[in-house]
Parts: structure tokens; sequence; C-alpha cells
DNA sequence: GACTCGTGGGT
DNA sequence: TACCCAAGAGT
């Protein structure tokens, strides 16, 4: 990038940058733990729905050693709602490979750190970065709108994602390269939006091709997306003495390792009543699940938790909707 | 490279 | 309403 924009860029970024529970203060070395737990969250995923999990889990584990020695079934529940939860299995696994064969310190190199669960090309580029003050390209979906923009790529992504890499790899500069990814993302975040980008605060409109064609909002120009298919469900309350019945997931797969009511077969033969449905979107189907309700004479060897604590479970959003309605049929009957 | 894998907010 | 989008990784 020409000095003046990278200087403008910087300058920009300096005054008008996020305040951030996972960010250094000026003055302050930024925490590698911290850096990882809030990169690893922030993948896919919006700021605002990052902040309460990111307080809630570094007060209840301070240190990557506290998060290593936390049962897998715990962390898996606090991370209930946020989504993608094989980011939580894979955070666990991490947890313990750093404290427990890296004596609890995180590497410093984008190699070292790819090797890393559920560390993939950006995450280690942005821990090598902004931890550790190494030159890296950060590349997340901000920087390729930015970068695209600034440059007006026609190719289409995920196409056009080598073409973009090595766009940014240019624009890096060799010192201060988590500064200069993180000002890229307030960018993207703040001003260079996918809609109505406001141009007039942006720091660098003066470089960008799209804007000088008055054609910023045509970019980044994207394959056309699949139609989303719909499918139907059925998941069981199956209660008996204040206890509903519920089952751990399988690790593979949809939810995988999470607490959910039981699906597609009945937990137990018994006369099941309607309680109505839940309609929840997933990123490629969208689902719309009966919910089908009964009282149980007896209780089996499986998982059974208390109905007035059910929040308390540690369900994904899709079941703790329908949680809600068994609880309502309950309260009903 | 295509596909799977969540959720909530914005428009 | 329906669609878009988000600090992507793993298979």
């Amino acid at each position: 990038m020409p000095v003046d924009a990278s200087n403008a860029l910087l300058r920009w970024y300096a005054v008008d940058k996020r305040r951030l529970p996972w960010r250094a203060e000026a003055g302050e070395r930024p925490d590698p733990y911290r850096i990882w737990l809030s990169e690893v969250m922030l993948q896919q995923t919006t700021v605002a729905a990052v902040r309460p999990y990111f307080e809630a889990f570094t007060s209840r584990w301070p240190k990557v050693a506290d998060l290593a020695a936390a049962p897998e079934a715990d962390v898996m529940a606090a991370w209930a709602g946020l989504g993608y939860y094989a980011r939580a299995r894979n955070l666990v696994a991490c947890a313990r490979k750093v404290a427990g064969e890296l004596d609890g310190i995180f590497p410093d190199s984008e190699a070292a750190l790819r090797a890393l669960p559920g560390v993939g090309r950006y995450t280690a580029a942005a821990i090598a970065a902004i931890a550790f003050g190494r030159r890296a390209v950060v590349v997340d979906a901000n920087v390729e709108r930015v970068v695209s923009r600034l440059f007006a790529v026609e190719e289409a992504l995920p196409g056009a994602r080598e073409r973009l890499y090595a766009l940014t790899d240019a624009l890096t500069p060799e010192h201060g390269a988590g500064d200069f990814a993180q000002a890229m993302m307030d960018l993207g975040s703040g001003i260079c939006t996918p809609r109505s980008p406001d141009c007039g605060r942006c720091p660098v409109a003066a470089i960008c091709a799209a804007r000088a064609r008055g054609e910023q909002e045509r970019f980044p120009v994207k394959a056309p997306k699949r139609a989303r298919p719909r499918r139907e469900g059925v998941a069981y309350w199956l209660e008996h003495d204040g206890h509903v019945r519920l089952v751990r997931r399988p690790k593979q797969g949809l939810l995988g390792g999470m607490l959910a009511l039981p699906t597609d077969d009945a937990p137990a033969e018994v006369p099941w009543r309607e309680a109505g449905s839940v309609d929840h979107v997933f990123t490629h189907f969208a689902l719309t699940m009966r919910l089908l309700c009964a009282e149980s004479d007896r209780r089996d060897d499986g998982i059974w938790w208390p109905i007035e604590r059910i929040d308390e479970a540690g369900l994904p959003t899709l079941f703790a909707r329908l949680a809600a309605r068994g609880s309502a049929w309950r309260e009903a009957a």
C-alpha cells in the first residue's frame, strides 16, 4: 500500500479503533490465550454475539491451563448458543495440547499455530500477528471485501480467494502487521460495509478503484448460492418426576457433542401428544421440527435433567426452543 | 473444490 | 418474508 494510504489507515485506526475485551489497551502486552480464544469464537460469528461468551469463558477459565482442566461437557454447555460446536471440541483439544505438551505456551509461528486443532490459515495468521507481532497475512471476510474494492477485483469469490490473499500480502507491512490487520478489519466492519459503505469517512478512499468508478457496492463479486432445502424432523419431550429425558448427540454431525432432546426414534413406547413445532434455519437447510410430548411412568438409565433448571443444561438454540415448548406443554397439563 | 457446520442481526 | 452476512475450519 502506498505510504500515504498506509499512514492514513493507521492514523484512523489509532483514533477510531473499537475497544474490545480481548484487545490489549495501549501499553499492554496482548495475552495469546485471550487472542486465541477470541479468534476462535469470532470465526463466522459477530462481535456482538461473542462478547458475553468471551466474558463468561475468561471469568471461568482465566488461563489456558484452566480450560485444559475443564470437563469437555462443561465447555460444550458454556458454548451452547454460539453455534458451530466443533469449535468448542477443538477448543478443548487445543487447550489440552498447549497445556500438556507445550508447557502452557502458545506457539508464536504461523506454521506451529496452524498445527493446533481448530486453528486454520486465518486464525494462525491473526494470532501470530496480533499476539506475537509477527508479520503475517491476515485475510478474513472484512479484508476480502476491502481489498476486492481497493483493486476492483472482478473475479468472484470463492475463486478469487488466492488472488485476494496475494494482494493483501503485498499490502501488509513488515512491521505492525497486527495493527494493520485489525485496522483493515475495523475498516470493513464499520465503514467498508457490505451495503452502503461510508466512503466519505474512509481513510483509503483516495486509492480505491471501486470508489473511483462509483461501483463500491458491486464488490466483492460472489458466486451464486445454492437454494436452501427444507427438511422436517421430530423431537421428543419425555418427562418423569420433574425431569426430562436428554441425549448426548454423536460427536460427528449436526450439533455434534451437544445435549439435546431425543430425535427421530421415540425414547419410550407411550402415547405421544402433538405439541406444535419449531422452525429453525441452519446455514445449509431450513428445519421444521415437530415436538411430541409424553409422561413416563419410569426412569431408564439415560440422561434425565431437572426441568426447573433446563436453562442450565446447555442446549443448542434449536433444542432450547423446543424445550421451551415442552415446558409450556407441561404447565398446561 | 465442494460440502458440512449455527446463530442472530440487519435490511 | 426472505435473504444477506459474519475475525473459517475440517473433511
